[in-house]
Parts: C-alpha cells; sequence; structure tokens
DNA sequence: TTTTATTGTTACTTTTATCGCACACTTAAA
DNA sequence: TTTAAGTGTGCGATAAAAGTAACAATAAAA
C-alpha cells in the first residue's frame, strides 16, 4: 500500500472544509478546522486559488470556485459511458425505466435514464426533469444517504434502514418508483445521488429492490468508492 | 506576494489531466504528461483517490471519480447566492428575463434564471430546460467560449470574436437572446457556461449586449478568474 | 520457450519544499 | 486607547517529498 502526500491530502481536505461552508469561510478559520498554522492556510488557499478551484471575496471569506464546474461538466460525460450500460441492464431485468438522479440544492434531478426495449407501454422520465426531494422514491433515497437529521420523515428514516425507499403515485398517478442512494465510504458525506427505477402499479417490486440495490452497490465500485 | 504549495499544485494539476481524458489515462500516461517519475504520479494518484476525486478501472486507468459530484453539488448553491442578485439586476436593467446556462454533454443546460418585475408579458425559461450547444444565444456563447475549432459554425466564430451572440427565434419564434460566455484566465479550459437574457422581439438589443457582456465580467470576478 | 517491456510497490538517500514561528499591518470592537 | 481578530510575508530548521534503484508480477514480443 502506497503512502499520501501531506501537502496534497491537507489541499483537498481545505477544498471539502470550505465546500461545506456555503457563505465561506475566512483563512483564520479554515486553519483551525485544519489544525494547522494559519500561514500552511494561506498557501494552501493561494494554491487551490491558482485551479480556480477556490475564490476569494473581496471581503475575505474563501469560498468554491468556477473550477468545480469544469471538472464536473468533464466527469458527467465519464459516469454516463460507466453508468449507461448498468442501467440498461437495469432496465432490462426489471423491464421498467431505470434512472440516476441527484440533488440540486432541494430538488432531485433526472442526469440518466434507460428505457427496456420490452413492453408495450412504459413510463418515461425525462432527463433533466425536477422534483422536490420530499418526493417520489429517488429525492427520499437522496434524503436517506445523507447523515439523519432531526427532521427526516418516517419514510426517510425507513429508506435509511432498508437502504432503498419504494413510492407509489407520489409524481405521477400509477406509478411506482423504487430507489436507492449511492453511498460512497471514502467520502465525508454521501454523493447526493441514487439509482432507481419507475414502471406502471404492475412492477415486480421484490425483484426490483434487489436489482435497484444491485446496481447502487456496483456504480459505488465503478465510481470510486 | 505568497507562494504555492509544490505537491499540492502537482497533484491538482493531476486531476485536471486526468479529466482531459475521457476514456482514463495510465499512471505512466500521467506521469509523462506531469513530467515526473512514475513513482510520484503513484503517490498522487492514491492520494487523489483517498478522497474520491479520482478512481483506477480494475484494469488500470485513472479516472474521475464521484468526489466531484459532491463538490458540485456544492458548489451550485454558492454559485446562486453569489450569482442571483446579479441576475436580478440584469433583469432588471434590460427588461428582459436574464439567465446562467451550463454545458452538459452536447446540451445547455439553464440553471440559474431571474425575471424582471416590471414588463405585462415576459418570456420565461425554465430552470432545467436544455437544449442542443448549436441552437439559441446560450448554447453558441458557450461554444465561442471554448478553444477554436475547426468545425464551429460562423455564428460561433463570430460569437468567440465579439464576446457574445445574439439569436432570434431559433428556441421559440418571435423571442430575441443575447448571451455571452463566462471566461476564465486562470483555468487551462473554459468553465464551459454563459449569462444571457431572452425577450420577446422588443428587446433593446444594444443595450442588452452591453449589460450581458458586464455581467459575464463580474461573474467572473465574484466566481474566481 | 526466452526475452523484453510495462506495471505496481517498497526501501533508502538526498535535497528541497514545507512547516511553523515571527513580525508588520489593518480593521473593528471594547 | 487597548484589545482582539484577521491578513499578509519573510526566514531558518527540518520533516516531507523527490528521486533514485531495485524487485516481483504480468503481459507482450521474439
Amino acid at each position: 500500500m502506497s503512502s499520501t502526500l501531506q501537502t496534497l491530502d491537507r489541499g483537498l481536505l481545505a477544498l471539502e472544509i470550505v465546500s461545506e461552508h456555503k457563505e465561506g469561510i475566512t483563512i483564520a478559520g479554515l486553519a483551525e478546522q485544519l489544525g494547522v498554522h494559519r500561514a500552511i492556510a494561506y498557501r494552501i488557499v493561494t494554491t487551490l486559488e491558482a485551479h480556480a478551484l477556490l475564490t476569494r471575496t473581496p471581503e475575505g471569506p474563501v469560498r468554491l470556485g468556477a473550477g468545480i464546474t469544469l471538472l464536473a461538466s468533464r466527469f458527467e460525460p465519464q459516469l454516463h459511458a460507466v453508468a449507461q450500460p448498468l442501467l440498461k441492464t437495469l432496465a432490462k431485468a426489471t423491464r421498467a425505466t431505470a434512472f440516476v438522479s441527484i440533488a440540486q440544492g432541494k430538488e432531485c434531478v433526472v442526469t440518466l435514464v434507460a428505457e427496456p426495449d420490452e413492453g408495450m407501454l412504459r413510463v418515461s422520465y425525462r432527463v433533466g426533469s425536477r422534483h422536490p426531494l420530499t418526493q417520489g422514491a429517488a429525492g427520499i433515497a437522496i434524503l436517506a444517504g445523507r447523515t439523519p437529521q432531526d427532521d427526516d420523515s418516517p419514510e426517510v428514516c425507513q429508506a435509511r434502514a432498508e437502504g432503498y425507499s419504494l413510492t407509489r403515485g407520489q409524481l405521477q398517478r400509477g406509478a411506482v418508483g423504487v430507489a436507492s442512494p449511492i453511498v460512497t465510504a471514502r467520502l465525508r458525506a454521501g454523493i447526493e445521488a441514487c439509482v432507481g427505477v419507475v414502471a406502471m402499479d404492475d412492477l415486480d417490486t421484490e425483484r426490483a429492490i434487489r436489482e435497484v440495490k444491485a446496481s447502487a452497490r456496483q456504480l459505488v465500485e465503478l465510481i470510486g468508492q
């Protein structure tokens, strides 16, 4: 097992800490959270700033920078390439429409979809469509993937315990949704995403639950623990 | 003038290099591009992997990891906080609907919107809606923000030269769009985003162009050069 | 088959990049 | 005015990387 680089490690940790502070954080505050001298934090910020991963507001505080967007836009096609075949398999196995959704603010956005080729009728779930996190199997699965909150609904708590969520008719009458959060062990927090399927009422839920959970695990393997 | 940290700098450079290789890159290849010994590249990759910013496929190559998604999901509300007031001002000044769009694959997705409070009729542009990059002012502005390609359309070339794009009726009959790419100097590439306005045919284009370009510059300041 | 690359990892020496202190300075509150 | 909290930057000591070399383990070529 090869070792890690202290300086790089700290820098990335700093990036994560900054990302946790929506309103920004002072360099002094960052230094404290990192447990290092201010001067070190200062150099770390300068370096991250040079790569546009951080910005300093004129008043002082440090926030995330535009570089994140660039990286994210490059990650998306990679995720697509990796996850699409997996989704296709999931769609076939469950004979339902499979999807990957991620959180964006208080909403849940569909990023990838695969439809089964069999079946007369099928539910289609458009990429880019969004709905509140509190509604539908996908949203609940994402909430369940977060660290427990006091105000979690019973559904979310159950989904967290079982590893999946199942909803009927929440987004569309007569539709069933099953979703499972994508939980990564290495990160300090979940990645706020889930895999799932939607179908008409005739979904074989037993099987769907099994398959969706398996897909979530596989995705974690492919995408990075 | 404070200095940057070599190790962190190299690590971030490695991250960028990996992000440029959609299919992944071998560690040896990465080491070469970084101009360092293989052993160093290994240590860098291990560290980035520990933060889930990179993953290694079972066959070897290194790709971006899920950590990017987490950072991106946290950047979004920060961008929102910073850009929303600016968009509101832009909407007021131009009496048109102002927006920020980013590229996602071959499409262009609307991420933020602000509507003017005056005016009887107004064009509403829904957050999350998407259309091909080749269509509409927003898409063209993003393409213009990229490094020149051989197959760029005349519109894209013109937008690159002028610093803005203007289209009429491409997405909706009777609608005019003006957009300007958000170009950052520090990054190795553009961030694939733009600011703009959409309105009915009665838009004061002279003014809109001026305001939109100014907004793009301001956003760069706020978000990180 | 042997030979030749390439990959992945470790142990060790060298060197230099990083650490952490220190000092100067600004701003704002007490 | 003093106190406090924060920013920004040189500098020497040393821990932390760099940069070797070396060694299995594959994998590809002869």
